[in-house]
DNA sequence: TGTTGTTGCGCAAGCGTTTGCGTTCATATT
DNA sequence: AATATGAACGCAAACGCTTGCGCAACAACA
């Protein structure tokens, strides 16, 4: 059907194995019989067949990529980022979308990228039990998010800092009473909402503020959740003058929760975001930029580069820088209201 | 390394044919010899080698997805909702991202998927050299998005109802300068852009309203071009007093502009955008929504099909349902105007 | 002229499966 | 009792490439 090696060597006059050189670029061929093999191999419109490459040679210049969510702006981000960089390198990605806990748990049973990739980058934090599945494909590995693992090279940011940033902002506007939209740790067993919620905390003990747990409410990182946690924090006995949403898809769904309630953002309320989503600058959302195409780039290259030198070391973990961006959310609180 | 065929053969006593056998399902074994098989492997951690099997076989398991910027909401969802049918039916995804020129004509000469995928689900429009490329593969192939090629199944939605519902609405309410914020098709081929002007100018025509060139701008199909392409919009001489955006991306943009210059939405400017994005409920925007994760299922569901049945005849055309949403954003036009 | 190196290339043995065909053996058929 | 039938399994040949090794041929050196 399709050109097979064999048939370049014979139109070419040449053995199969000087073909598989000069395709390749090893050396043990003239300059000569190299550029009239790449001509007949053009010619007959020939590409090495991936599957019997990889089996002889051990590699796949293939990359998995396993991720929850996809269709989120996050993670849809730093995989277009993470996309890009690899296949400028010639690498392909295999992509696994983990959403759903039986997806997520039939992906580490039967671990298909077994013995398919030279290398795996995760959207997700993996417990130790998965992250130990991954080792024993002895591939490098990588991860974006925080939340690291023996033996991946991680690239992130520093939440506390970014978070604190976020509620600090508030404290100087005069704000006394700070709620959280914040998100669960436990099914994604990753370290951001434990960190932004640590620095929530300080913020507010350092500005001697007591913390109260009415004000915080979980939105499990959707819009739609952060609509109803803003909602539960509006119908305590005093609610709060500022928002800090651990996320900026939450701060939406607050703004939604506001709109509907005939609040004024940010003269009634101030809503204060986390990540910098595409839309945040449309909708004036003061928020922590995060460089999200940056990290999933970083994580790739990163990966390349530990395919490239094997032996360099153990791998490292990248902050990356963080951002306070002040849009038109966050005010001073109203002068009329109690404090 | 890894357990081969070979070491479960001899653990389980038989040869490594059978092995291979018991292990997919074949007939030929003994349910008994199966049975002990397939707990031998299990105990040694065995997944076939998909380069070898697939080599020896010419099936991959392997679908490849091509898709521009992957990152932006509507592709990605397109793709995760595929990327879960395929998963679900034993099958990976290769993935590329064919944003850019460059990246889309490496991937069509180089054609890195040849060989190594079972099938072709496309969420761009090739050309007509590039569709052939693709047939060239000799595999199923389909594609969403507007534009049908041969060979392809293709799964979309009615652009043209869809756009003249949206600027009907407008016309209905009072609407008499209507402007539009469209995108080009040339460099991606898709004909939706066409599609959606080309109802736009007809509605216009059968409320016998006259069409002003100066009311279209190009918004890119992005969130920024929306925005540059309202501005457009409001410097002419007679502004127009409701607008058709023809994705929620640019009608949030638009949205943008008519706050920086102080509009009032939806009482100076209606506006309606097309697609309803995840946040266009947040947002409060009047759209047509179309399934998008609906059609990227449907598209993979029909590729499954053609796999499962090679000569079930020619590949099919599949429309979509879509319906209006009426939100807050569109309103009758200001008694104060002109006209 | 003989030795040593170097370069360019072919041979053949894998890589780990799948699968057509042949063999064995128990059961059904006459 | 002899033969046909089929199920269960093993043998060995692909699948299309990579790569260690060997062998010419030729250049460079003493």
């Amino acid at each position: 059907m399709t050109a097979r090696i064999t048939d370049v060597a014979r139109a070419a006059g040449v053995s199969a194995s000087t073909v598989s050189r000069a395709l390749r670029g090893r050396p043990g061929v003239s300059d000569e019989v190299r550029d009239q093999i790449a001509a007949v191999a053009a010619r007959l419109g020939y590409t090495a067949s991936r599957s019997a490459s990889s089996l002889a040679s051990g590699r796949t210049f293939t990359i998995g990529v396993i991720a929850p969510y996809i269709g989120r702006w996050f993670f849809g981000t730093v995989l277009d980022a993470a996309e890009q960089v690899f296949s400028a390198a010639g690498y392909d990605v295999l992509l696994y979308n983990l959403g759903s806990p039986e997806t997520r748990k039939r992906f580490f049973t039967k671990l298909p990228v077994r013995k398919r990739v030279d290398a795996v980058l995760s959207l997700l934090i993996p417990d130790e039990e998965e992250a130990a599945a991954l080792r024993s494909l002895g591939v490098p590995l990588a991860s974006t998010v925080g939340g690291a693992r023996e033996g991946f090279t991680v690239v992130g940011i520093d939440d506390r800092v970014g978070a604190e940033s976020a509620v600090r902002h508030l404290v100087n506007l005069g704000h006394r009473r700070i709620g959280m939209v914040s998100g669960a740790s436990e099914p994604l067993h990753w370290t951001t909402p434990v960190d932004r919620r640590r620095a929530y905390l300080d913020v507010l003990a350092d500005a001697g503020i007591a913390h109260d747990p009415a004000l915080e409410a979980d939105g499990d990182y959707t819009v739609e959740g952060g609509e109803r946690a803003m909602t539960e924090l509006l119908v305590v006995s005093r609610p709060p003058t500022a928002v800090f949403a651990q996320s900026d898809e939450m701060a939406m769904g607050a703004l939604r929760a506001l709109r509907r309630h005939r609040l004024k953002v940010p003269d009634d309320v101030s809503i204060v975001g986390f990540d910098d989503h595409e839309l945040s600058d449309v909708i004036g959302l003061t928020t922590v930029a995060q460089p999200v195409a940056g990290q999933g780039a970083e994580a790739a290259r990163l990966l390349l580069q530990q395919l490239d030198e094997p032996e360099a070391g153990t791998p490292g973990h990248v902050q990356m820088p963080i951002r306070f961006v002040l849009r038109d959310t966050t005010a001073p609180p109203a002068p009329r209201g109690p404090q």
